[in-house]
DNA sequence: GTCTATACGCTGATAGAC
DNA sequence: GTCTATCAGCGTATAGAC
């Protein structure tokens, strides 16, 4: 196993803890346990815990940029129902939240660096939705009175809300009807 | 000050600092020193921290039925708005979040009685919540077409998650408008 | 890079005097 | 009911050998 392999297993299992039960809900003692290394060794990798906090959200904030430009040539409908897919997909069957829920939800009693970087994430997640809602009602398959900004974070707050509630009533139709609840209020027609 | 007074006042800090840092993030120590009493005193009235948890979370749903009970004649429109309004009114000038969408985050890394009360409060929430849906529809102010459980799960997850964004950025304007939008897809006419 | 060993503060919790 | 005193355990974090 070398270095760059135990740092980023370090990190995944952090990022499972973490949407699991929090970032005070987890130990650098259970990542040692879960991975099989010594505590010392993960303070080699990241001296103090609010480094790995840091380190899982911006890793979060690569994968969605990576995400939006593997959209490739969609319609605003099909980026929509695609953003709310891998939301869901955060879910893993219900047993995690999403990052921003988390983040969210435990945001005073984490460092500021974490905070700052939260707020980032945020920030990019709400830009890029407002600016495909905003495009969507340009081109004619969202609907006109719909405010883009407010829209977006009406997004967030859905989907978010409904993975948080898929995991503590173990009902994954939660997520799917969140979705179709946006995309009907979003989306000009096809109710699907 | 007198035994009930200590241990309501108890409740009430536990509560403040709940709804800013989490379960986790708040210590017999911090309420010890909030109200200058000793750690040995709290542990008296509440043994272990899950019954101080327990006690929180049946507070708020107490304090809801109540809430619903002093509604008296109004009309569902107007129960929609007064329900957003008192959600709001939990942000403290942004400085909480909801009982809900504390407990909901951190579920996982709490005590399970504090699980199974929490449970009860979001579906006794969620209940009212569906039944005015339903009298809205039947009665002609609400949009026929909204399914009622579904409609009142979105109305959580949308002020639960307006609350924790207000917080975070500091902006209130981000309840209202979560108010505005929730009557606007709801309500019939009116846009306001 | 990973380990063993260790420091030390804070946590929830208990025993017993008043 | 509230206090002082005390506990074991776990948290993050560091020093230094290999």
């Amino acid at each position: 196993m070398q270095t760059r392999s135990t740092k980023s297993l370090i990190v995944k299992t952090a990022e499972e803890l973490i949407l699991s039960y929090g970032y005070q809900g987890f130990s650098y003692n259970d990542i040692a346990s879960a991975i099989n290394i010594r505590k010392a060794s993960i303070h080699y990798h990241f001296p103090k815990k609010e480094d790995l906090g840091i380190a899982f959200i911006r890793k979060y904030s690569r994968l969605f940029s990576l995400w939006t430009k593997r959209l490739g040539t969609a319609s605003n409908r099909e980026r929509l129902i695609a953003f709310c897919r891998m939301y869901g997909s955060l879910s893993n069957n219900c047993t995690r939240i999403c990052p921003i829920g988390m983040v969210a939800a435990d945001y005073h009693s984490m460092p500021a660096g974490i905070q700052e970087h939260s707020q980032e994430l945020i920030a990019q997640v709400e830009q890029w939705l407002t600016e495909l809602v905003d495009k969507g009602k340009k081109e004619g398959e969202f609907r006109e009175y719909l405010r883009s900004s407010d829209t977006a974070r009406h997004m967030i707050y859905v989907m978010s809300g409904s993975l948080k509630m898929a995991r503590i009533f173990k009902e994954p139709g939660r997520i799917k009807r969140a979705e179709k609840d946006l995309v009907f209020h979003i989306c000009k027609e096809k109710e699907q």
